[in-house]
DNA sequence: AATATATTTTAGACTTATCTAAATTGTCAT
DNA sequence: ATGACAATTTAGATAAGTCTAAAATATATT
């Protein structure tokens, strides 16, 4: 049985080692998880020793196959919170990272088996990221990021890059979700602005940011 | 902000008091906490510091204005998830208890008035208890054991002063759940066994001690 | 009222998770 | 290849929550 700043650890190595795709170091963790480098490496310790990860002084570290486990299955119960949160209780699309991250930690198999019937077995969660199955598989989602589209070209939102509370209250403002339809209207070299018409109605213009981190499904 | 075991403490003094009316004794709380008196005196010392409970050495403890409203509104908060569970996601009766106990500690009131809300505002939890409004009121019922009813009376069961796993299975077996109608057959003097229908179908013998587990509200 | 017994508190130790400051190790540029 | 600087680890402290064993206090009995 693991502690909660014990999973929270499994949790910052796999997000890193997501994005940078190797092994992941101590400062690395650090930054994550907001707090010291001398915490982290006291904590790689333990959970090298209760074998959940690969670690070697001064080298970083990299899950094993049962860390893996642990940090893919609360990707899925924080995920499948999250549907809650936001398709049942109506949370805001800002509201309900924090929320999640405290009810991931309650461990129990039958209950995240009866939530994920509950909410009709989610594939993805509100903010278009996968729910890795009981077997901790993923669905992969065909992806691009807006910036990517041509000039009258549209898409699907499917997911966003960054899950920052600004961020997401942006888009609640534009009337952005998932599913919206976003289509190129015209593309600016100037600065990589991007004129864009939402769900057929509205006309804005995204900077070069926003357009990297939208990530859309092309239609046609 | 009070860690979980703060709150467990609260809740614990706040149960312990309930049944006994009186200022509550280390020793009953380390019974009721299954911990070491010891414990319980660190923490006692803590909570009075914290003004959540009036403590003299020897003498026992009571619950501050304070320390009451928190448990008060920890009781809402386990009963409200016990409903989720129960009429969501379709636990069985004796699995509720110990997930609410882990979800009660959840601090949020926007969530608990979210879920208040998604639930429609139920006034008692599985088990019959009442739910504390979010004023900490608490709405009375009206409620017999069934070893009181007399031969012929029925009563429809509105809770149980039992709350074990076992007593909850035996329950589940007997397909008795709150709303469920109880009608006294007979009463066997030699051991204060009762001969009782359920739901106009069923008829089973209770001992004593069940019936005077049973609250009912008397019908006519 | 004195003593036996039960209850409660204190003392001292342990674990987990954290910190700062100092020491160590690694890396990169010249 | 050797400093300089960055990254990492170690050392030593702190706080929360727990324990056992011993001491202090309360209560009950005769």
């Amino acid at each position: 049985m693991l502690s909660p700043t014990e999973e929270n650890y499994l949790k910052a190595i796999f997000k890193v080692n997501e994005k940078e795709k190797s092994s992941v170091s101590t400062n690395a963790l650090a930054r994550q998880l907001e707090t010291s480098a001398a915490s982290v490496t006291d904590m790689l310790k333990r959970l090298s020793s209760k074998k959940l990860i690969n670690y070697e002084k001064y080298r970083g570290v990299t899950l094993t196959q049962e860390g893996n486990k642990i940090s893919t299955s609360l990707i899925r119960r924080h995920r499948l919170w999250e549907v809650f949160l936001s398709e049942k209780l109506r949370f805001s699309w800002d509201q309900i990272h924090d929320l999640a991250e405290e009810l991931e930690h309650i461990n129990s198999d039958e209950l995240v088996l009866r939530l994920d019937a509950f909410l009709n077995y989610p594939k993805f969660d509100p903010h278009g990221d996968p729910i890795p199955n009981s077997e901790g598989r993923f669905t992969l989602r065909s992806q691009t990021p807006l910036s990517e589209l041509h000039i009258s070209q549209s898409g699907i939102l499917v997911g966003v890059r960054e899950h920052t509370s600004p961020f997401l209250k942006y888009l609640d403002e534009h009337n952005i979700k998932i599913g919206t339809k976003l289509k190129v209207l015209d593309k600016f070299n100037y600065d990589k602005s991007i004129k864009v018409e939402i769900d057929d109605t509205t006309i804005t213009t995204f900077s070069d940011t926003v357009c990297n981190t939208l990530l859309v499904r092309k239609k046609e």
